[in-house]
Order: C-alpha cells, then sequence, then structure tokens
DNA sequence: TTGTGTGAATCCCTTCACAGCG
DNA sequence: CGCTGTGAAGGGATTCACACAA
C-alpha cells in the first residue's frame, strides 16, 4: 500500500543507495537479499531498510528477502528513474565539463540536451557533439527540448538570475552549485552542491574531535 | 558555556550557512544581526538560528543581536577555519581539476599542498605551480606536508584502496566523490559528495509531486 | 525456521513561549 | 521595549520487538 507520506531527503539518498548497492549484488551473481545484508552495504541498519520499503509498498518475501531484480525495478521507478530526464547545463566551465562528463550520469537516464554558456569564446564549440549556446537562449531551449531539469554552474552572481529564468520557462528542478541561498517557487525542488561547505563539515568534525 | 553534545549534520550546515549570510551582511555594511534577518538569509528560523548558537555559547546581546564581526569570528573558531587545512588532491580528473580552481577554496584555508595521479601522461605537468606526482607517492605526500585532508576523485574501483593508504598514511578526513561507501577506521570523518545521487532527489520529488 | 512488515517505544531535532538582560 | 538564551512541548525519524507469512 503506497502510502502518501512526506519522505524525508535523507530516505531518498538512502533508497539511492540501496539501489546501488544491489546493482552491485546483481554484478555478483545474487538473485536475492535480506534487509540485514543491504544495510552492511550501506551505513544503515536492517530495520531502517524495511522501514524505508514500508512506505512504498511491500516488496519483499518472509523468511526469504528481496528478489534482487524486482526491488531494483521498484526502486528506480519510485526514484523516478523509469524515464530519461531531459536536462541542461548552464555554465561551461570546469564544474560543468566535470558533470558532463560524469559516467553515470547518462547510464541513469539523464540526457544533456543543451550546453548554454555567457562566454563568447566557447559558443558555438561543442562537447561530444553537443554544441554550447548563448546564454540569453536559455529559454528558447528549455522550451525547445522540453526540459526538465537545469544544472546551475555558474558563478553566485548569476546563480539567481539563471534560476528565475529557468524556472519561468518551465523547469522542473533545479541543481545549484553556487554557494548562494536560490529563491524559487515552492513547487520547484532545488539541490545544493556546495563543495567548500563539505570541506567545512570536515574540519569542524576533526577540530571537534581534538578538542573531546 | 560550549557544552560537548553531539552535533548533528544539519546543524554544521547551517552553521557554514550563517557564516556565508555574516560575510554578505558585512559586505553591505552591516554591523549587527538579529536571528531574525540571519534566519531570513538562510531557509531556516530564528528560533533554531538561536538554538544552533547556543550549543556552543552566548555570543548575542539581549534587545540588540549580534555583532556580525564578533560573530563570524566565533564561526569560524567553531567550524575550525581559523587555520590552514593542508589538503592533498587524488585524481587530476576534470573532478579533480574544478575543485581545485573553485575560488573559495584557497579563500577559506583549504591549501591544496599536492596532487598525485596514476596517468603516466599528467605525472610531472603541474597545475598553477603544484606539480602532479604519481600515485604512488601518495603515502609520502601525506606525510612530507603533514596533510589533514584528502579528496577523492577517482574511480569507484580505486576509491576504497586510496582511502585506506590515505588514513593509514595520517589523513584526518576524506571527500570522497567516488560513488561508492568507504569503509574507514572510527574516528575518521568522511564526507560523500555523489552528483548523481543529487540528480536521483530531483526526479524523485518531481515524480512524486506529479503522481499528487 | 527464517526474515519481512509494522505498531510501540525511544531518541533526537525543531518549534514554542517566555523569563531575563541590555 | 527588543531580542537573546533556554527549558518545555511537539513532531519526526530511528530502533525495538514480535506477529505472521513462506
Amino acid at each position: 500500500m503506497p502510502v502518501s507520506r512526506r519522505i524525508s531527503d535523507s530516505a531518498v539518498r538512502r533508497l539511492s543507495h540501496y539501489l546501488r548497492a544491489l546493482e552491485t549484488i546483481q554484478g555478483e551473481g545474487g538473485g536475492t537479499v535480506s534487509s540485514e545484508e543491504l544495510a552492511g552495504r550501506g551505513h544503515t541498519t536492517a530495520a531502517q531498510v524495511r522501514k524505508d520499503l514500508s512506505h512504498f509498498g511491500s516488496f519483499g518475501k518472509r523468511g526469504l528477502g528481496y528478489n534482487v531484480q524486482e526491488l531494483m525495478e521498484r526502486l528506480r521507478g519510485i526514484l523516478g528513474l523509469d524515464r530519461i530526464w531531459r536536462v541542461v547545463l548552464v555554465g561551461a566551465g570546469r564544474i560543468g565539463s566535470a558533470l558532463f562528463e560524469y559516467p553515470d550520469f547518462k547510464a541513469r537516464g539523464y540526457d544533456c540536451v543543451a550546453i548554454v554558456d555567457a562566454d563568447p569564446e566557447k559558443i558555438g564549440t561543442s562537447w561530444g557533439g553537443t554544441v554550447i549556446r548563448p546564454a540569453e537562449d536559455l529559454e528558447a531551449v528549455v522550451q525547445e527540448y522540453d526540459v526538465d531539469l537545469v544544472i546551475l554552474a555558474v558563478p553566485a552572481s548569476a546563480a539567481q538570475d539563471v534560476a528565475k529564468r529557468a524556472v519561468d520557462a518551465g523547469a522542473k528542478g533545479l541543481l545549484n552549485f553556487a554557494p548562494v541561498q536560490l529563491v524559487v517557487g515552492d513547487g520547484i525542488p532545488v539541490e545544493d552542491v556546495n563543495l567548500v561547505m563539505e570541506l567545512e563539515a570536515l574540519s569542524f568534525q576533526i577540530t571537534r574531535a581534538d578538542a573531546t
């Protein structure tokens, strides 16, 4: 019984982890897993695995465990990976290029249909067949390709403006690499990736541990 | 009274946010902030700001608010940013180069003292004066420079091995870009950055919203 | 017997509300 | 009076423990 409850952000990350773990297990030839084994692959517990899955239905067999193949398909469906997501990359800098070449990127169904940048020297060149278009084409590109997700790999000063334009043009979600809090409409999910903040979390923990 | 409580991961991220907001406020010439204004800059509440700060002491003045300059210094101290952190980058690929060139990186006190890579063509070349050294030099580099943090920008297949070697050589924390769950000693903090997982969180939320 | 699915208990984080200080 | 600092209340998420199905 797939209940319509609010799912926490960390729970969603765990679902991603489970999927990745299942892929590994399948590669090792496993046809079945227990919640305990699945928990061992991530940093979580068997009870947590069962509870997470129970929010979406009952996929396992008592006394046996979960069918790897079936659970993978279920998780893909839950995470929305059973379709192609059209993505535009805004900002053809280093972060953008790193993302663009990320191996899992395409394998997971994320199709980068276009790249947009403000640098006149980059406009017109192409990455692996995808041409870099001028910044002002953003709205046109979003509508032309019926884009779902927009990746913001632009300087902090430009991020808010790009975000607003992207959402107004029809983007359904944003992945933001700029160190600013974006203000967008309520229904539009935004995921922030802030590399310096990750380092700060590390130095905090190390500092804290030393003090104890 | 700085209590020795366990601080949640999300609380630490909020502290980073506060620091960034304070920098902006200072740039705008503000000498004082209330918890309410600080809350408005991030996506949080005034009560949350006060509670977060209260874990480390009482930095504000009742009826007045917080002194921007002073609170910034306190936060820097709490996050461990009042010192230089020596960092080694493992993996001179695209993600590595993006990180290496990240502007805030050095400004926050993270000094990338060395780069290590396995590719013979890259070894010996240099990025902005920092020479790329062979993979087997990792331990030597960590000890030579008394390195604190190691950034893993390597393929998933290599990550666990590099992590173990780094920790054994004396690294105190890891920033991991490979999509694997690293197993390291208990006292070693690991922060994971998984770009595909961020996209999955987006597609989950969009899929969920559509279904409702 | 094994291992899931799930209410109950527990823990932790956020929010509330207000005493108290400037 | 204004706004912080903080105990208390509230809510969510994790953990426990066990009935039940294979």
